[in-house]
Parts: structure tokens; sequence; C-alpha cells
DNA sequence: CCATCATTTACGCTCGTTGTTATATATGTC
DNA sequence: GACATATATAACAACGAGCGTAAATGATGG
């Protein structure tokens, strides 16, 4: 059934824009999906399915609340996400000098060119576009 | 082609062992499909190929160094996922008291049920198995 | 008890990702 | 130049995630 690794319940976009709602407090399922709906177009039952990943991967859990479903953030994934970072938070130290206040200010898209001659992301159509630097 | 969010890239355990592989420090290509052969047992083209999805995401990038490719970690979409992380870091602090401890130490199946009677993770076969509390 | 609203499940489809096999591109060696 | 090593790409098959439509379940109100 349902056994997804917490870095695939966060692959979707849809789930993450939940857990955004969510990260503000409660939410019933039809504010869930009316927010969804606005912004992906996607149906219901659809968003449905998405809560229900959420619910069995841990990040959420839901109330019956009358009619509705209350659904609430729950943080224990969100704990494993950050202390799988924790491996490498030592690691940025190091080489993230000046990068790094650039990049917490905001600038986010994807990070493919800095300053320095590696080359992270390849493929440029024309050439065969190698990430071949610094001898 | 590849136009993968960072968390697609993490969502993959091979990408994930390669990463903690990078972060001991720069390896070869040969070295990374060793390593991964002996815990995954796939080609390598296919390891190749993680190479090239970790390379376009910003994840990894490599050196040409003779005939090898060196590969080294590279911070900035880890960054990214701590920044993402931020917003809901603030959050656990809340509900995570006793909690957190028990976590911390290594207890990581999902996390279910607590104590609280929330439930997190639904569809019992037999029943309905709501979530239903806290009236 | 029946109508109505809200949510979930079942099914069929599409599309992207992942894998394998075969081939190409470098680079080093003789 | 011929050949071996190291790595990347191409072509193709297959499995699974995600969606929509349609139907079922559950709750509230008359």
């Amino acid at each position: 059934m349902g056994c997804m690794h917490a870095f695939d319940v966060l692959g979707d976009p849809v789930r993450r824009q939940i857990l955004d709602l969510l990260a503000d407090g409660e939410r019933t399922a039809g504010e869930i999906v009316a927010a969804v709906q606005g912004e992906f177009g996607i149906s219901q039952p659809a968003v449905s399915r998405h809560l229900r990943v959420l619910r069995e991967s841990g990040f959420a859990a839901s109330v019956v609340h009358g009619q509705q479903r209350v659904y609430e953030l729950r943080p224990t994934p969100l704990v494993e996400v950050d202390q799988w970072l924790e491996r490498y938070r030592g690691f940025w130290g190091q080489r993230l000098d000046a990068l790094e206040t650039e990049i917490r200010r905001g600038r986010r898209d994807a990070g493919a060119r800095e300053k320095s001659g590696v080359n992270a992301s390849a493929v440029k159509p024309s050439e065969h576009a190698d990430n071949t630097n610094e001898a």
C-alpha cells in the first residue's frame, strides 16, 4: 500500500502546498480542497488521496468534527527529515562562505552557476556540456 | 528533460546512498558504482543516470581527473531543503515535548501511534478506522 | 426514514522514472 | 594508430504514481 519514504511524500507539489497550509494551523478537508484546486486545478478525490498519503506517512492527522474532517500537521516525519539533514549540515559550513549569504536571501534558482568554476548542471543541448573543471 | 524538485531527487534510495558516500568526501564514479552495486545490485548505466540526476539538480558536481570522474557533494540544494524546513521548524517545538526525546533516539517507525488519541494512519481493513477523536 | 452534503474508494488511463542491453566518448598505454 | 579502461548516453521495456469519472460510505438535518 502506502510505504513511502518521507522524501517521496514531499516530492509532490500538491502535498507540499497542503503542508504549507497546515503549517498555519488546522484546516478542514474542504478548505484544503479549495486551496489546492485554486492552485493546481485537480479534482477533489485527487486531493483526498494526497491527504491520505500524508496521513499514512505521518505528516498529518485528521479529526472528525461534525461532518467535516479537520487536518493538523504532525511533526514526526519533519523531524526525521531534519535528522537526515544533520549528516550534511556540518558539511556545508566548509564551502559555504560568501555563497551562503547570497542563497539565504532568497536566490533559490537551483543554484546552477555560482562564481566557482565547478559546474553542477550539465545538458546544454548544443554541446554535450560536461561539468569538467578544476583540473 | 529532468526538471526534478530537490525532494524528488532525494526520494530515491540509490541517490541517498550516493549522497551519503559523498558526504564522507570525494568519490570517483567507479567507486560510487561499486558501492551502489554492492547495496542495490543495479547496473553501471543505472548508477550513471542517478549521477546525472544529482548533477543536474545541483546536489553533486563532477570533475574529470585522468580517465576518471571525481564527484563531490555540493551544498546548495541541501541548504534549500534546510530552508524549506525552516518554516516548520518553529512548529514542532510546540507539540514535541517528551515525544521528541523518544524520536531522537532512533524510534523511526513513521510515528503512527503515540499516546495521544489522534490517530495518524487510518485504513484498518476491517472497520473503516476513522481518526475521530477530540469531540 | 429520506434528502443532502462531505469525503472516500474503485477503476481505467496516461505519463514519467527506473531498469537493462548495447553503443559512444574520452583518456591512458603500448 | 590499435587497444584497454572508465564513464556517459541511447533505445527500449516495465513498473508505479497521479489523475479523472463514477459510485459508495458516512454524517447532519428535516
